[in-house]
DNA sequence: CAGAAGTAGTTGAACTGTCAAGCAAAAAGT
DNA sequence: ACTTTTTGCTTGACAGTTCAACTACTTCTG
């Protein structure tokens, strides 16, 4: 991204229009929705994501980097984050026995319960600033959207060695068209 | 927020699916943003807008709240940024004249260069993660897309008491319809 | 098998953002 | 005029993120 071509390729009005709108639109939504996670579980949604993943794979365990990866995240992100997740009590760290480099991240039974009564909050605010506001045809768009930007993004964020990439597409299949 | 429906209104698979996407895209693409200002111009997004805002005001400067507003930034938020863009030397303060309350953000030269150095750049990144990526047909329902959410969105903003709603329709203008 | 290189995970410092509390000036109420 | 309320802005404590450095284990290579 350093190297420049000769003459910035400046926005034009209708561009500059779409990027404020995203711009606005992105972080006003972000903003809303943590704010509802955090008012409604005490929550961010970092944390959110971490336990939901935890709670969906087998034996409510999973290695760090899995973890990682599967929610985003950088590894020493993660490794702060279950720090927290500890103190809390949500989680547990346990060694692995194969690899004795590796930890288990395993969600707790208050872990659990926690996530139980936050899922209906928060899917209720999902739904009520976005599934709720845009038409079911702006919604098969921004899937189609969304989905193309991923195709973009992830291997640029693959370039840079992370897990992150391969985990998406294992975790999320290869995020096959829905039947809409 | 904190009310809750009888029954929550899980997310069906194709929203699901909806979901996942918007929050990696939105995810991604702000990292990759960040990222490529940071490494280009070691500046965070935050910092950027508002040099931008300044730097397009008359006389490059701007009340403290007027610039919280457009920069959808909270008054505290702004505050501490402030502090350091001025111990960065990009930004001064001055006191304002007719309000003995109010505080004047005020572009330095030192910041409309750094912002220059920073432009190129940006506008490249931005291109090439959103604008080159999409078709003219996705980034028109995109467009689409934002302005019914922020139409959403600020109001719940607005109702906090926020002065960035306003700030948003007057800044930005009723937000006419691209010509597209 | 010894040494090199890679992988898993953690840590601490620096930074950015949030929240609640605070102070000073202005506007409003009586 | 004088109290009350509101507005403008700042601050300090804290939470979360990033980055670079570090330990410990594993795997690769000859």
């Amino acid at each position: 991204m350093s190297e420049l071509p000769t003459e910035p390729r400046w926005l034009d009005d209708d561009e500059k229009h779409l990027w404020i709108g995203w711009v606005f639109a992105t972080r006003l939504f972000w903003e809303e929705a943590e704010r509802d996670l955090q008012q409604d579980a005490d929550m961010p949604f970092g944390y959110y994501d971490i336990l939901v993943m935890l709670s969906e794979s087998p034996g409510r365990r999973l290695r760090m980097s899995e973890l990682a990866d599967s929610t985003q995240s950088s590894r020493s992100r993660l490794s702060h984050a279950v720090n927290r997740l500890e103190d809390l009590g949500w989680v547990r760290r346990e060694s692995c026995p194969n690899d004795r480099r590796g930890q288990l991240a395993v969600l707790t039974d208050e872990g659990f319960s926690a996530l139980a009564a936050a899922a209906p909050h928060h899917v209720e605010s999902v739904r009520t600033h976005l599934f709720d506001v845009l038409t079911p045809e702006q919604l098969a768009q921004l899937d189609d959207i969304t989905y193309t930007l991923i195709d973009h993004l992830l291997p640029l964020v693959a370039a840079r060695g992370d897990g992150r990439s391969e985990h998406f597409l294992r975790v999320r299949g290869e995020h096959p068209a829905p039947t809409r």
